[in-house]
DNA sequence: CAGTGGTCTAGACCACATC
DNA sequence: ATGTGGTCTAGACCACTGT
């Protein structure tokens, strides 16, 4: 570049937001390919390393996604909902999602059992003590060979021992209706939403396009005495899933 | 790179797999600052790109931050609590967040009312026809000066013509208890919430730094009769907020 | 002044898919 | 063979900060 011309804002930047407006307003459409970086090199005078981080730049704000070696391309939405159970005796792993687009058929999920050492979060909110294992049942879950999301239930290994939530396969009677039998009362629960970015096992199990973050779902539920029995978690990313709630009819005026 | 060594995962992948490791497992704790780039390129003898791509690729995890020219830290986190209003009838302005560190003060706010075309998000919850405009609420909302999160409410025009809702400050008496004086008694609501990467406005107003996703959360009420009577949003910064619902008390058996 | 990261250039070789 | 993006090198100049 002459030095001429101070850039306040960098040429890589300009780039992104000329294509980017491009992107918003309708003029490049979902699914449509992008310029390739030979093209912008010579549309805008630049190294191929601008042009690069310019494309670079739409892919961490989720708005574009690379093929090699076919180009890049308008990243394209479509989101399911995602409903958490509301009443809390219900069947606490959520059922496939709400709405599919017609011609989704059947769900499918993967489900393993094992005996770990939960992650922080989860050993803060079952109460253990440090270094204390807990029952989990990991979950993915597909629709037609597509990772969707991931979920996990984790529960103090007092809790479950000995139950058919040890068992990887049927959990015809729900885990509600277990815990219940063993005492295990649920009627107050927690959910918590985090909002980041996917670690990179989570990239690989649900084949995650870079610029894509992740809903970090966490619900925590209590007995009537208000010891927790158990942390569900999901991991719904952001590309596929609204998380939605609806909220109780209210018969007073609140004011 | 010799031609001898095929390379299955790229030099700055393994690179920043190395620098990772070494913040989840503690040894380079939250604050502290990471190798600079040349210390990277001498450490691993790699190109100054390489070592800027592995850096950078922590960046986009959310994992580092880059202060120039100080170099490069692993990532703070403090995060809030956002808990939703559960009851239709109570003020739909989130209050302050819920728990604040000590040494918190006074909350702070900016407010704007202005008449738009809608997102195309709002225009179909609030049934608006094409290039209906509706009346916005916007308001940043700070905590001791840095912003924390955004949060609009938009109403159709017909419903809020001529009240307190139009002007910026005094909103003494609330928004619910002006709608119910006008006729429009809300007693359902849904929320809805997407997680995305910010549009470079949102950065910009708060300040987010790169790796940071946001959750947008948008609750719309409906009247008895089923008409949407106004669209709350709130962006919500996930480095900086979790946002939590109490699930209500069960107290029959579900199962 | 030296050290930091931000930006940019001008090349190179590679894997992959299409023609 | 051609064109695509992925990776990598070896430089350059800049702005900013602290010494």
């Amino acid at each position: 570049m002459p030095p001429t011309e101070r850039h306040r804002t960098p040429m890589w930047e300009r780039i992104a937001n000329n294509l980017r407006a491009q992107i918003v307003d309708g003029t490049l459409v979902p699914g449509q390919r992008l310029p390739t970086e030979a093209s912008i090199m010579a549309r805008y005078e630049v190294a191929r390393a601008t042009a690069r981080q310019a494309l670079r730049q739409l892919i961490n704000e989720g708005l574009a996604v690379t093929q090699p070696p076919y180009g890049y391309f308008v990243r394209r939405r479509q989101q399911f909902s995602f409903q958490p159970q509301q009443e809390i005796g219900a069947e606490p792993e959520p059922p496939p999602p709400g709405r599919h687009p017609a011609g989704f058929r059947h769900p499918d999920q993967a489900t393993e059992v094992a005996i770990v050492l939960p992650p922080r979060e989860v050993v803060d909110r079952l109460r253990l003590d440090p270094g204390e294992l807990a029952a989990v049942r990991r979950r993915i879950h597909r629709m037609e060979r597509k990772p969707l999301y991931l979920s996990e239930s984790y529960f103090p290994l007092a809790v479950v021992q000995d139950t058919e939530i040890m068992r990887p396969d049927a959990m015809s009677t729900g885990i509600f209706r277990v815990l219940a039998a063993r005492g295990y009362r649920q009627n107050r629960a927690v959910d918590e939403i985090f909002v980041r970015m996917p670690v990179p096992d989570e990239v690989r199990q649900l084949a995650l396009e870079p610029g894509t973050p992740v809903a970090y779902h966490m619900r925590t539920s209590h007995t009537v005495t208000g010891a927790p029995v158990c942390v569900f978690t999901n991991v719904l990313p952001g590309d596929r899933y609204v998380i939605r709630y609806e909220l109780p009819e209210d018969v007073e005026d609140g004011s």
